[in-house]
DNA sequence: GCAAAACATTTTATATTTAAAATGTTTGTC
DNA sequence: GACAAACATTTTAAATATAAAATGTTTTGC
């Protein structure tokens, strides 16, 4: 694999990077990467592609289910887990899984359940946890959503081909276990 | 940093099948991932994993500037776009760049201007825009957290090789231009 | 010129999110 | 059994986020 041109580090390249990057300005829309300087390491430049990747996605998602669901992304993370359990899950595993605070899935199971879409009873043996899980007429409301944003989520990653599709997982595989790894 | 479910102790006095499903639990860590079905479409996987990355890092970055430099995510972000560009960055700019709307970055723009660390100027010829620049003292507070941050994200993906970076580099570009294709 | 449209920003109202404190509950130790 | 520690959850306060309305300003089309 030759070195790519950044890492030569001549004057000269760095020069012709920064025109790529004037002219480039122009056509380009403009994203979290905008705040990349020449001599930004490698890793920040992944860091901050990976981030506009992922809000790009998020805006789009959270958009679509807005407008024809009347819906939020979190709202639809959490029936998502839900449906994936039908025996239900605590909260606190809810908080774990949505990789957000207790407190705000405390919220949002609050919602859910004023709406009648999810079921919050307490478990015999242990009073402090309550098992979570979808009613019949969340399960119903889930799936019509589950399906539209199936759609919606293959229209933005179809334009991959298969291989790079396993490619980026694999990629991705090791970032989250690098991550990962520095959590304990 | 949380010490490991190993070295917790209170809960040692189980037995051997307890202990079993407990080191199974701390392999594989719960995530968004966690609501994927055996039919869920690869698109739907990879945008998953995607989001379980990103948020990750982002949940790691946010603790260690709260930590150490008690700021948050969203300030920081603020100020590295400013910092890339010392000529300034009108209002607007700066939301299309950090991908939030226009109240928020109002919101931001207003503290960190109290705070005396960036300048909010109107320009001559445009009464309806302000330029926007890191006040000294907003630039030498930027390149202390700058620094940290770099070696934070350094840390968090130097599992991956060199080439590695270029491929997964590579395949978000095509992710990017994907999603963009569609925002008309 | 002049009205209408487009623009840049702020304000408003509301929802989300976090960290941390508070509230009960269960477990471990003696 | 007593009691401290760990636990699961909710509540609180502050920050962040959005969408939409409001406020000026500039541009456009006639």
């Amino acid at each position: 694999m030759t070195r790519s041109i950044f890492e030569r580090g001549t004057q000269r390249l760095r020069g012709e990077l920064a025109d790529i990057l004037e002219a480039s300005k122009h056509r380009t829309a403009l994203d979290h990467e905008s705040r990349l300087q020449g001599d930004d390491h490698r890793s920040t430049r992944l860091w901050l592609r990976l981030l506009t990747c992922t809000s790009m996605i998020e805006q789009r998602l959270r958009g679509r289910l807005r407008e024809e669901f009347g819906t939020t992304l979190p709202r639809f993370d959490f029936m998502a887990q839900l449906d994936r359990t039908p025996e239900g899950l605590t909260m606190g595993e809810l908080s774990q899984r949505m990789m957000v605070s207790g407190g705000n899935v405390s919220g949002i199971a609050s919602q859910l359940a004023n709406e009648g879409l999810i079921d919050k009873r307490p478990v015999p043996d242990n009073r402090r946890t309550y098992c979570v899980t979808l009613t019949p007429a969340g399960q119903k409301r889930f799936a019509e959503m589950a399906q539209a944003h199936e759609t919606w989520v293959r229209e933005m990653l179809e334009e991959l081909s298969v291989q790079e599709h396993t490619q980026l997982m694999t990629l991705l595989t090791r970032v989250k276990a690098g991550v990962r790894k520095l959590e304990d």
